[in-house]
DNA sequence: CATCACACACTTGTATACTAGTCATACTAA
DNA sequence: TTAGTATGACTAGTATACAAGTGTGTGATG
């Protein structure tokens, strides 16, 4: 019933962080459906790992909302929350361009062209329409723009916020996304940073920020099960 | 030697919640030393209960980076991180005046009122200098603007990264605080919100939460131990 | 046929046993 | 004396056993 593509753990990583990395993937990937049951049990034992490591991997996941754990009754994969979608969007809203102000004061040559290689990669997969690879690159861009700003906590926070938005990118068709618009726009911040051009860099990223929420209404009519508060898609 | 103020845990609570909050609680008003190494052995035997739902609070407080987990090592209350106060300044900085932005356009008059008992208590105590009180209504007076302005999971977030602005708060002397210029501006931003005036709102909000940050440096010398990278304070 | 009760098969929460790695100390040997 | 090594007392990580609660299905009973 439960279905997991294995993955080999990494070497020296813990049988909690292999739990954790592999269903948080999962999830993201809609390879778990939203709604779907989990159980310990059963999951520890797909694993070929005790209880406890799988049990502390999904009180993390829960603690990001991307499970909902009722206590003696079961887990559950969390139904995708437009509230918590729209909240994400609202806090990349303030954080990224003000990143990008800093960026424009402070990044070094060598973190331009980290950006630069990442342009040209992305390129390259849109041409190939490799999406999956295109979403990766796309998260990169933004983690070298924190990072390279000095404010790695802060990307772990719209990092994890991500998970819930990506699921709804997962849900749309990878083609309908707009990757030249994307592309255009990370060009565009990588100029402005080259030209130290704060107020330009600020402005194109509000605007790409504002991007990511695309047509929800088509996505939840088309996965209603998947949506919380949504007619057919029941609190399970 | 490890000495914890015992409190009974609320009923219905989890024996993993009742571990989380009392240790939360004892790291951020510095009860819990920076530095100082923790047992989950000791721990579970000081709280009665199993090391099971310790450790399961270990964990969960290590992801806040209010614990250093090193395995097979020990476990250590982290040092204060001035990069990482920085940061949830800095994120404070970008969030807090967008959301009063948006408070401005939809409190209620029912929200509008808990701003202001939130204030006519905030006079109360600055009168009677209970400032573990005024610690408490501060932090409400912030967490009413977030959820009234249906940014719940946003405030959890502020909410996480106060914890570490909570320790640098504690140990400056409370009276070194400027109560009145807090009270004042917390007094502007609801008039702000009063008169729909998004802009005022928004400038007043910047201007406090700069306020966040006091004189580092003194405390440093008070506490080298409790401070990361700093000479005499060691990484331990 | 409907309804209530109870047993049972689940669930997660907690306790405990065991594994494996680290570090300091004390002892041995050069 | 000193360097190297074994030993033992810690640590956190993992596995497993047990407790406690939930929901469902079944069967007796009206």
């Amino acid at each position: 019933m439960l279905e997991l593509e294995m993955i080999k753990p990494d070497a020296g990583q813990s049988a909690r962080e292999y739990a954790y990395q592999l269903l948080r993937d999962h999830i993201i990937r809609l390879k778990l459906k939203p709604g779907q049951p989990l159980s310990e049990n059963e999951l520890a034992a797909k694993l070929q790992i005790s209880r406890t490591p799988v049990r502390e991997a999904l009180i993390r996941l829960s603690q990001e909302q991307l499970l909902e754990v009722l206590p003696q009754r079961g887990t559950y994969v969390s139904l995708i929350d437009l509230e918590q979608v729209e909240e994400a969007r609202f806090v990349r809203e303030q954080l990224e361009p003000a990143v990008v102000r800093l960026a424009c004061g402070r990044f070094t040559a060598d973190q331009r062209i980290q950006l630069e290689s990442n342009l040209i990669l992305f390129e390259k997969y849109v041409e190939e329409k490799d999406y999956s690879k295109l979403f990766d690159l796309d998260i990169r861009f933004h983690e070298i723009l924190f990072t390279g700003s000095g404010k790695e906590r802060t990307w772990a926070i719209v990092h994890s916020l991500n998970a819930h938005l990506s699921r709804i990118r997962m849900l749309s068709l990878a083609s309908e996304y707009n990757w030249t618009t994307i592309i255009a726009q990370h060009r565009e911040v990588v100029e402005a940073i080259k030209t130290k051009d704060a107020d330009r860099g600020e402005r194109v990223m509000r605007e790409h920020v504002s991007l990511i929420v695309l047509d929800q209404e088509a996505l939840i009519r088309a996965h209603p099960d998947y949506f919380k508060n949504s007619p057919q898609g029941g609190d399970t």
